[in-house]
RNA sequence: GGCGACGUGGCCGAGCGGUUAGGCACGGGUCUGCAAAACCCUUGACGGGAGUUCGAAUCUCCCCGUCGCCUCCA
C-alpha cells in the first residue's frame, strides 16, 4: 500500500506520488522568531519531521525547506500595527536582528533536544528580499496587484475573475466580507480583502529595504511564496504548516503563486498538509493569549501549570501518540503517561537486543511488521503504529526468557522493524547516553549484591538496595531464577 | 453571523458499518520473604434523540455542548 496523505486542498486522503521522482520538494512554514519556542512549535516540527523521515525512509530524495521568519508580520490588522520583531527589540532594548538571532538559536536548541532533524535548507525572509521583490514585480506585470503610496497590494477582486480565491480554506469572499468586522486603516486598499505584498516604511521603521516602490518591507505572506518557489520550483510536492495558517496565510500564498506564474502554478503545491493545534486544558494555546508553555518549561517543569519536568522524549512521545490532525490536549497527566509509555517501549527495546535466536519461531513477525507500515501509510497514523509496538513489548520479555521463540531471520526482522520505525522514522531516541555502559555495570553490580543478600536472608539489606535503586530510577524485575532490571521514573 | 473540526470508559487517545485498539491510572486473584514485575480475571465507552440497515461509536437528520478559523500565531 502506498503512502496516503490527507490533502487540505481536496479534503481527502490521496496516494502520495512526487512530481519528479525520486525527488520530493517539501516546504513547511517555520517560526516567526520573536519568542521562546512553545508546544505548538514542537508539535508542528515533530509532525513534519516524521513526514520528512518517512519519505526518506521510503527512498525519496527530499529537499526539505523550512523558513525562519525574521521580519514583518504586524501586530494588528491595520497599517499602523507594529512589527512583532521590532516590538520585541524595543522591549529587550536590542537590535531587531539580535532578536531574530536569539530566538532562532533557542528554536534550534529546543528542536535538537526533541531530535527534530534540521531541514535541508532553512532560509530567512531577510535573506530573500530580492526574490520577494521580483515576485511582486511580476505579479504587478500580470495585473493582479496595484501600487498605492509606496505600498503594493494584491487585487483579490481581479484575481477572483481568473482563479478561485478561498479554494483552500473553503471560504466564500462575499460571506467573508459580510461577516467581517469593520476594519480601520484600510483606506489604501481597493477592497478590504486585498492584502499587502509590500509596505511603505516610515523613516523610523528599523527594518526596511529599497524597492522599485521606495523604501519598505515585504508583506505578510510573500516570503513563503518567494522562498518555497525559489528553492523548489512551482508547483512543488508538499506544503505544510499549522492548521491556523490555512487562512489567510496559505490562501494568500496560493493566490500569489497564481498571480505570478499563472495556471502553471497549480495551487503552488500538490499536497497541502496541516497539523492540528495543541490545547492546554481544552483551551487554545497562543502567543496572544499568553497561556503558552514553552518547550524548555516542559523539560524543567518551571511553569505554574506543570507539576514536574520531563525529558524531551516524553514530549515527543506525547505528540506521536496522537494523530497529527487531531487536537492534542496537553496536561500533566498526559505527559506523565506518555513518559511512562516511552520508558516501557525503550526497556523492551534494550531487552530485545539481548534476545538469542532459536531454530524456529513460535509466532509471525512479518505480518505484524506489515501492519505497522500500513498504519504509517494511512496518513501517518503514528498512534496506531505505536499501539502495535506495545503489543510486542509484552512478548519481548518472554522471548528473552525463552517462553516464546524466534528464528534468526525473524529476530532480525523484528529488531530491524523496531529500529527503523521507532528511531529512524518516528525519531525517538533510545535510553543510552554516553554514561550508559558505565552506569549499566554499576547497576548490575548492585543487583548482584542484592541477590546475594537475599540468598543470605538479609532482607533488610536487600530491600535497602532495592529502594536505593528505585530512587535513581532503576526498576527491578524478580524472577525465580534471575533478576532483571529496567529504567523507570525516578522516585 | 460565515467556514471548519470535535464530543469514545478516571485521564490521554486510535477506530470511520459487523472482529479486544493502545497507553497511563484502578480493583480482585496467583506468584513473592515483603514488594515490584509477570500472569489470570473483572469493571468500565462511544454527548442526547430520531432514522437508514440484518447489524452503527462508525452513515443521515435534529438537538445539546466544546473548540478553532474569519486579525499575528505551529
Amino acid at each position: 500500500m502506498p503512502l496516503t496523505l490527507y490533502n487540505t486542498l481536496t479534503r481527502q486522503k490521496e496516494p502520495f506520488a512526487p512530481l519528479n521522482p525520486p525527488y520530493v520538494g517539501m516546504y513547511v512554514c517555520g517560526p516567526t522568531v520573536y519568542g521562546d519556542p512553545h508546544l505548538g512549535h514542537a508539535r508542528a516540527a515533530i509532525t513534519f519531521d516524521v513526514l520528512y523521515r518517512y519519505l526518506r525512509y521510503l527512498g525519496y530524495r527530499v529537499r526539505y525547506v523550512r523558513n525562519i521568519t525574521d521580519v514583518g508580520h504586524l501586530e494588528g490588522d491595520t497599517d499602523e500595527g507594529e512589527d512583532k520583531i521590532l516590538k520585541r527589540a524595543r522591549l529587550e532594548r536590542i537590535e531587531p536582528i539580535e532578536v531574530a538571532q536569539k530566538y532562532t538559536a533557542l528554536y534550534h536548541k529546543a528542536m535538537d533536544a526533541l531530535n527534530v532533524l534540521r531541514p535541508s535548507i532553512e532560509p530567512t525572509a531577510t535573506g530573500h528580499i530580492p526574490q520577494q521583490i521580483a515576485m511582486i514585480q511580476r505579479i504587478l506585470e500580470q495585473g493582479y496587484a496595484y501600487v498605492v503610496n509606496g505600498s503594493v497590494y494584491l487585487d483579490v477582486e481581479k484575481y477572483r475573475q481568473d482563479y478561485p480565491y478561498g479554494i483552500l480554506s473553503g471560504r466564500n469572499i462575499e460571506e467573508l466580507l459580510a461577516g467581517s468586522r469593520e476594519l480601520e486603516g484600510q483606506g489604501e486598499k481597493k477592497h478590504p480583502w486585498d492584502f499587502a505584498l509590500w509596505k511603505r516604511a516610515e523613516p523610523t521603521h528599523l527594518m526596511q529595504w529599497d524597492s522599485p516602490w521606495g523604501r519598505g518591507y515585504p508583506g505578510w505572506h510573500i516570503e513563503c511564496s518567494a522562498m518555497s518557489i525559489h528553492y523548489l520550483g512551482v508547483p512543488f510536492d508538499i506544503h505544510g504548516g499549522g492548521l491556523d495558517l490555512i487562512f489567510p496565510h496559505h490562501e494568500a500564498e496560493i493566490a500569489q503563486a497564481h498571480a505570478c506564474f499563472g495556471k502553471e502554478a497549480h495551487y503552488q503545491a500538490r499536497f497541502w498538509i496541516h497539523n492540528n493545534l495543541v490545547t492546554i486544558e481544552g483551551q487554545k494555546m497562543s502567543k496572544s493569549l499568553g497561556n503558552y508553555i514553552t518547550v524548555e518549561e516542559v523539560f524543567t517543569g518551571s511553569h505554574p501549570r506543570l507539576v514536574q519536568g520531563y525529558p524531551p522524549m516524553a514530549l515527543r512521545f506525547l505528540v506521536l501518540q496522537a494523530h497529527y490532525r487531531s487536537t492534542l490536549d496537553f496536561s500533566n497527566e498526559a505527559l506523565r503517561g506518555a513518559y511512562r509509555a516511552y520508558l516501557r517501549l525503550m526497556n523492551a527495546y534494550h531487552r530485545l537486543l539481548q534476545v538469542r535466536p532459536h531454530a524456529y519461531s513460535t509466532y509471525m513477525v512479518s505480518s505484524w511488521r506489515e501492519r505497522v507500515f500500513a498504519a504509517l501509510d494511512d496518513d501517518l497514523n503514528t498512534a496506531a503504529a505505536l499501539a502495535l509496538f506495545f503489543q510486542q513489548a509484552d512478548d519481548i520479555i518472554k522471548l528473552y526468557r525463552g517462553e516464546l521463540l524466534l528464528s534468526q531471520v525473524d529476530l532480525e526482522l523484528l529488531l530491524k522493524t523496531w529500529q527503523e520505525v521507532l528511531f529512524e522514522i518516528l525519531g525517538l531516541l533510545p535510553l543510552q547516553s554516553v554514561e550508559w555502559e558505565r552506569w549499566q555495570r554499576l547497576v548490575q553490580l548492585t543487583v548482584r549484591l542484592r541477590q546475594q543478600a537475599r540468598a543470605e536472608k538479609n532482607f533488610a539489606l536487600a530491600d535497602c538496595l532495592r529502594d536505593e535503586l528505585q530512587r535513581v530510577g532503576v526498576k527491578l524485575l524478580d524472577f525465580p531464577d534471575e533478576t532483571l532490571w529496567e529504567v523507570g521514573e525516578r522516585a
